[in-house]
DNA sequence: GTCTATAATTCGATAGAC
DNA sequence: GTCTATCGAATTATAGAC
């Protein structure tokens, strides 16, 4: 719960508290919340177990530490209503393949399945980013909103999730148009 | 009555059986693989934990039987080559939604985020139906086909893993219409 | 700040009586 | 065929020495 209190920051706690937050995203984006163990990430962080507790009280709020989010969605320029579709895909594209806020998402998405929490917290994420993102548009239909989150999470699925085959070392570019296509043709569904 | 042979089902046996399957698919489906115990599903179905492991041998035994999966994709027409991606959108909104196999689609689904082989197993499913499916279309392109099946994977995750808002709810003509739309796009794109 | 030792659960799976 | 009893392993988290 409260996390942020009675530790002094050191210089050497710092570096600790980093190496630990380090191995837990990718222990997380890797083998998911229920696989990944205490034990592991502390392994991998170079230090004893028994910190991960000191320095984040529990597993649960080491997980919430790893993963927070700012969708960094940029405000639609007037004059672009048409090109709504691709520009969101291009934006999604870039945003869930990179480094920060990328991972964070895909650690999300991998746990939603687990979690209702995290269920909740990637529902929100997109219906307070990508519907408005979509209202701008006109487009306020909640229902093509949602196909259009889901199009866009299923694409992020299939890649950094599953892996699916061809999907995985795609270039973005490529991605970005096809994935474009789809979603301006659930925007401009009647 | 005193014939004794762990091949030969008794209609007891049959019944135990039964009900173990029926409670495992739905702590599969609801809870996911890790979450879900032996103890529980056998509490669900009413005996002990240990028979469990006397008809299926091991949990991972019990997964395997609860997801064995036949897709049932329809062979295309000819004729209808204009209207792939709506026909597909269709079929996938029936079949997800379905008691038959959808249950195990949507287990396998949840479960993919935890399991390698799952993922492959979903992986597998959709490069022997779906790419066939479009490949007779002339839609032979391998990425054309991911994205295609990445777009039915995120509508099925958004409805049925995370529960996204609307689309839970929403009828099955429109979300088929909508993806069918989408998937179209993706199928047309050059 | 870091570690050892361990408490307290929970899990899957086994053995054997009836 | 069903259950009781339990094993052995794994987990998160705690207590306390250094």
């Amino acid at each position: 719960m409260s996390s942020e209190d009675a530790s002094i920051p050191t210089a050497k706690g710092r570096r600790s508290r980093e190496a630990i937050l380090r191995a837990a995203a990718a222990r997380f984006e890797s083998d998911g919340f229920d696989r990944t163990t205490v034990r592991g990430i502390a392994k991998d962080a170079g230090i004893d177990a028994a910190m991960i507790v000191r320095y984040f009280g529990s597993k649960e709020s080491l997980f919430l530490a790893a993963t927070s989010i700012d969708l960094e969605l940029p405000r639609l320029e007037a004059g672009s209503e048409r090109d709504t579709g691709f520009a969101l895909a291009r934006h999604a594209v870039a945003l869930w393949g990179s480094e920060t806020p990328g991972r964070a998402l895909r650690i999300l998405l991998r746990a939603s399945t687990q979690d209702a929490e995290a269920s909740a917290r990637v529902g929100d994420v997109f219906a307070t980013q990508v519907l408005p993102f979509l209202a701008d548009d006109g487009a306020r239909s909640p229902v093509r909103a949602s196909l259009v989150t889901a199009q866009i999470l299923g694409y992020a699925f299939g890649r950094y999730v599953i892996g699916l085959d061809p999907l995985v070392d795609v270039d973005d570019e490529e991605v970005a148009r096809r994935l474009g296509g789809a979603l301006q043709a659930v925007i401009d569904a009647p």
